[in-house]
DNA sequence: CAATATGATACTCATAGAGTATCTTATTGT
DNA sequence: ACAATAAGATACTCTATGAGTATCATATTG
């Protein structure tokens, strides 16, 4: 899979942040959402520590998006959440492939996760917003 | 991964098998390409069932190649051992999404998958070996 | 100082890919 | 005929990873 549940969910709850432009607590993303509690708040504190949403405790705190939508691309949401986008391992016996440079079939999957990498980094969180006002999901 | 192990060694003893073209058993396509016996043996007997090789039991047996290499599609041995090349399944609480149609994501993600394909199935196993001949892999 | 909210971290659970084990059936050479 | 060889069929295990949970500590507010 090229998108995990947990980059799906952070889109969604940036998007949310976005739209609403004020402080939110996990909780009410969750409920607005209807992602698992837990699993939204662990998603929230990588978006923490990545410095894509400020954080505040106590009460009347949450979270506050902090860069604007054009900045945000889909494929730094991967990268926090699944690591580099990655088509074409051939893992052979544990070890990284010694034939990875003059491989054929190498080369083709590395045109096809360029090709996917190119399309996913032109993908702003913008670009989500709009969209789906235009397609009123 | 868009490549999976066992389309991985698919590929092998067919490009194997396709060099040959003799009669060959599993337990020497195991010998000579370093795959797992029980692995190869499975991996051949779904070749088999799909049609891509023949295979005859008793001493001196084995698999034959079926098909000429030029109309092995990469894409059929990655539907038979994969199904189908799929970049781009949301499912939102264990079922399918009922936002595929119009969702914006999705359409992206459907462009990058349809790329791929298109990459994949111009891909057969003569280009396959004729590529890896000139290299000397 | 109690209630609320996040930070940090360790854990469980389910699934799928990778690989194994075993039994049955067909073919061949002696 | 029969032992040896090889594939067919099928069920199983093992392991890594993604998805989700649980529980602590810490900060903020009224
Ligand atoms: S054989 Fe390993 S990268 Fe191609
Ligand atoms: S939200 Fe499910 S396909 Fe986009």
């Amino acid at each position: 899979m090229l998108i995990a549940r947990s980059t799906d969910y952070a889109v969604r709850a940036l998007k949310y942040l976005a739209e609403k432009r004020e402080e939110t607590s996990a909780a009410e993303l969750t409920r607005v959402l209807s992602i698992p509690w837990p699993f939204m708040r662990k998603i929230m504190q990588s978006l923490g520590k990545k410095g894509l949403v400020s954080s505040r405790k106590g009460p009347g705190g949450g979270f506050r998006i902090l860069k604007s939508p054009g900045e945000i691309k889909l494929t730094e949401l991967i990268n926090i959440f699944q690591g580099p986008v990655c088509l074409n391992e051939c893992i052979f016996k544990k070890k990284v492939c010694p034939h990875k440079k003059t491989c054929y079939l190498s080369k083709k999957l590395g045109e096809i996760e360029e090709h996917a990498y190119l399309v996913l980094s032109k993908i702003t969180l913008k670009e989500i917003i709009s969209q789906s006002r235009a397609k009123g999901v």
